[in-house]
DNA sequence: TTGTAAGCGTTATCAA
DNA sequence: TTGATAACGCTTACAA
């Protein structure tokens, strides 16, 4: 059995609480009897439980997660799990730990906030989450400081990346390939990124006196690839070809290149796309697409750090939202203009 | 601020003793204030703070998940992060909390074994892991209940596919096609699936009396599309090229095939490639991929059985393999000798 | 600088 | 069937 902090205390004829202090780094203690207690300490591998930490303090060192708020999309979505593997690493080197929240536990059915409530969590990060979930808002809304790396809401931070910047981006590039008819695909618009997008895409069109009807605007029914496929093929039969697709999703770009290649449309010979996220995948795709990087190492990182940072500042709560910049990744799914 | 226990205790004019009794369905209640205590928590949304009921009993409802241990893959990993995903929902049924294990925690570096200690889990997943590392040794010969949806050895129950039917299904599939001239490619072999494939290929070859040489068996270098690439133009050069080709696991085949294709080699009508695997971007492959199905999802849900299986009944470990069926889904990369 | 003692909120063991 | 009471292992005022 491992020793608990009486038995060290015992051992070395000091009281718990010495031990507590120096174990923790708190409290002032005569560098002679830390170096004797740190030296022992290392020697039986002492270490507090955690339970008891939390119970008997305001701090668990745990970070709650929640991830499949939309069933739809998992785990298993490349562009989100990184964001949640380069968080996780950035907080276990502050001492963190990082649990799924869920909402069944066994027989009862929890709520978020709940859930928080009983693991004491010191702050939660959303990966992604549904605006419309009372769950999302009531957590939000709490005294619970929040991260979000997806949704945008009153009352929470937001680490995303610049959906302007990356529009123009696009918009820029097609011009300079020569490209004026240009379209955009996008998917549902219950998810944040998916809307603004458009609305970006409408103002920077107008800016730049480039003409575009909403037909020029399609919104997919899914977050997959069969859903850009229908929608490639429904863009093959339009009279008035584009001449450029910024499609707001590699999936979905995948599916769209593939639908206007059973229409017998060449991609990038007839028609370039643009893709959004690069995904692993993309660079790999034929053609290679071109698309939007998202950088989720980065997102990740930063996410985790101004999650720490409200933890120890506890900051009352309000919208904020840091923008990362996206950069433009070319490669083959797009061509200049001949 | 929420109820504890002694409130409601209070409020009910019983003993904290009894509403614990009652709140966790233990000893003997009468009917009719097991009912009235019942409602009134139900009333008050008391829910038991978990850190104290972890530490004044044995159970802590949380399983630790070793995931990231091998560096090169990490949670972006499709095939892995579905196991995790489909672990995590089965086990949360039955009340279980999932928390990553991490190896540095703050500034003290401990063993996963250390950090189970502190964090009293009820068991643990590996998600995946190298068996070399010392720390996975350490956790595998603890007392600690393990499963493991990867690696095998000693002492530890595996829940993995088929790997011995995978690789006669390919074989089979091949000879339908009408081929007798097979290669394999594998990754690499300190993976235990990349290793044990190689040996059951060789052991059906003879089996079936299929020539092939040491030549035919050609391991990468790395897990990604680029170790494939290198692979595939190697064969390319290769005086007597082979009619099909099975590649241990889809992403490596998608860069085999690229390595042909920038050979001058079509697939597959010049040779055909079976994958393995079946992550979701091979149906989108160009040419989409015949491959090897394993079933993630089946995968997450047998091994978080099993799990709890050996956390209830606490039987002393001993090496155990669960296999489950995979099965080939032909696609467009394979097609009959002519 | 160190020690005492009271919590933290449950569960578990006995008694009643 | 219910209730005292002692753990569980640590932190933290406060006292010495």
């Amino acid at each position: 059995m491992n020793k608990k902090i009486v038995d060290i205390a015992r051992d070395l004829n000091l009281s718990p609480s010495t031990i507590s202090k120096i174990v923790n780094n708190t409290g002032r203690i005569s560098s002679e009897t830390r170096e004797r207690v740190l030296k022992y300490v290392k020697e039986c591998g002492y270490l507090a439980m955690s339970n008891a930490r939390i119970l008997s303090s305001k701090k668990s060192w745990t970070i709650g997660v929640i991830y499949s708020d939309i069933s739809l999309i998992g785990f298993e979505h490349p562009f989100f799990s990184r964001i949640f593997q380069s968080f996780k690493e950035y907080v276990a080197h502050y001492g963190y730990d990082v649990v799924m929240i869920v909402s069944k536990l066994g027989s009862n059915v929890l709520t978020y906030l709940e859930w928080c409530q009983i693991k004491k969590v010191d702050g939660i990060l959303i990966v992604m989450g549904n605006i419309n979930n009372p769950n999302i808002i009531e957590v939000v809304n709490s005294d619970y400081p929040c991260i979000s790396t997806d949704i945008v809401m009153p009352n929470l931070h937001s680490v995303i990346c610049d959906d302007y910047q990356g529009v123009k981006i696009a918009i820029d590039y097609a011009q300079n390939l020569g490209f004026s008819k240009i379209m955009m695909v996008t998917g549902p618009k219950t998810a944040r990124s998916f809307y603004v997008r458009t609305e970006f895409f409408e103002k920077e069109m107008k800016l730049r006196n480039l003409k575009y009807t909403q037909d020029d605007i399609i919104t997919t029914d899914g977050f997959g690839f069969s859903s850009g496929y229908s929608v490639g093929q429904d863009i093959a039969k339009k009279e008035n070809l584009p001449e450029l697709i910024i499609v707001n999703s590699d999936v979905i770009a995948y599916g769209v290149i593939r639908g206007l290649n059973s229409m017998n449309i060449d991609v990038p010979n007839d028609i370039s796309v643009i893709g959004y996220d690069d995904i692993e995948f993309s660079e790999n795709f034929t053609p290679a697409l071109t698309t939007i990087l998202q950088d989720t190492k980065m997102m990740g990182e930063r996410a985790a750090e101004e999650l720490l940072k409200s933890i120890n500042l506890k900051l009352p709560k309000t919208q904020k939202i840091t923008y990362l910049p996206v950069t433009l990744i070319e490669r083959e799914s797009t061509k200049k203009k001949i």
